[in-house]
DNA sequence: GTCTATATTTAGATAGAC
DNA sequence: GTCTATCTAAATATAGAC
């Protein structure tokens, strides 16, 4: 299953290597989470050998960098077009619902996590995050300039800070219902919201363009 | 300045080197996080010997876990008669405000991230901190019930849920929040959010009582 | 209860064979 | 590029002196 050997024009180079060490890091930070991962707890995620490690990143510290990256321009590319058509409240809690979902599938709200928690003794780290988040959020404050546009919030809400609280309440939910993994109370959540949204829409006199 | 000689008849037993092992594991955990939370570093934050940690806790997790629970305790105790004035969303965001400013000198919300983010490699920590939290959520959860009572929004809004959501809020909001320390966000958004609150009550036609 | 070793394991990181 | 072997530092945890 390993493709070490030599096969045809494929290239049994490095770049393979570099995305399973990513993708090892990914689940080890879910399993073990930051403080359980090391360089040797990675490389088992992934069959891998140790120095792998440091020969394609330098560090641990380099590829949990180069994992936040990564994953900040994959989340971009998963949930840009699904923001783009957010116009109203229900829709942008629809939408939220939608990526709960893939979330829950996916973990990657869980690894940013876990490496948030790490940020705070690598400055380096905290840098790689940032950049990532930024794009994030200015996806959702694009979405939420179109859902108050037009109602009485219009102007009165402050986009970017909003967009770091939606942001920030999405980490947070997931960090939080780890607690017991047996309820999912951000379904559940989701789910009520549905109908208060619809309620704040009527208020608000929204017009749904959808 | 360290109370360690037998002076008249107080105790210079274990109490005190317990309490200071606790605080100096919240210090140890806002400054190098949980990956750096070892029992060495946690005894130099609060100049004490490393086989203090095990002698009174007998282990890292176990002194975690004694954390949790303390700062569970006294964040209950801090925020429980502030919460129980509140009527109204605008009251709501005042003391979420207000709950923001203690947080920013204590650091106690950074300290349960950090917690949280340990938990996923020990069962025993995640239940320390879940039963901490459900105790901080009843609160919110009544807060809550007291501001849709007579809304559009009673009976229709699920109270703990959301109150699982603002709780969520916070704890995401302080873990973005330390990317770049330069700019308070969240103390952006609290101010800008008080305006919003006011027109959000006056939709849903509250009726302040205090 | 507190300290000084110390035994044992695991960590990050590198050298050198292949 | 990948692997084995290895150096060094740091971790948990305990034993035993005080």
């Amino acid at each position: 299953m390993a493709p070490k050997g030599s096969k045809g024009g494929a290239k049994a180079s490095g770049d393979d290597t570099r995305a399973r060490l990513l993708e090892a890091t990914r689940r080890c930070l879910q399993a073990e989470g930051i403080a359980g991962a090391s360089a040797r707890a990675i490389a088992r995620h992934g069959d891998l050998n140790q120095a792998l490690v440091f020969y394609h990143f330098g560090s641990v510290d380099g590829l949990l960098q180069a994992a936040a990256r990564d994953d900040a321009a994959e989340r971009a590319e998963l949930y840009r077009d699904r923001l783009a058509d957010v116009t109203t409240l229900a829709g942008l809690v629809a939408v939220g619902r939608q990526i709960h979902e893939v979330e829950q599938a996916n973990g990657s709200a869980a690894v940013l996590a876990q490496l948030l928690a790490g940020s705070v003794s690598s400055p380096t780290l905290a840098e790689a995050i940032h950049d990532g988040m930024t794009t994030w959020t200015d996806l959702v404050s694009d979405a939420l300039g179109r859902v108050v546009a037009g109602t009485p919030l219009g102007g009165v809400v402050p986009l970017d800070d909003l967009a770091f609280a939606i942001s920030s309440l999405f980490l947070g939910m997931e960090l939080m219902g780890a607690l017991d993994p047996d309820v999912d109370r951000v379904a559940g959540l989701f789910a009520s919201l549905g109908p208060v949204s619809q309620v704040l829409d009527a208020l608000l006199g929204a017009k749904p363009t959808s």
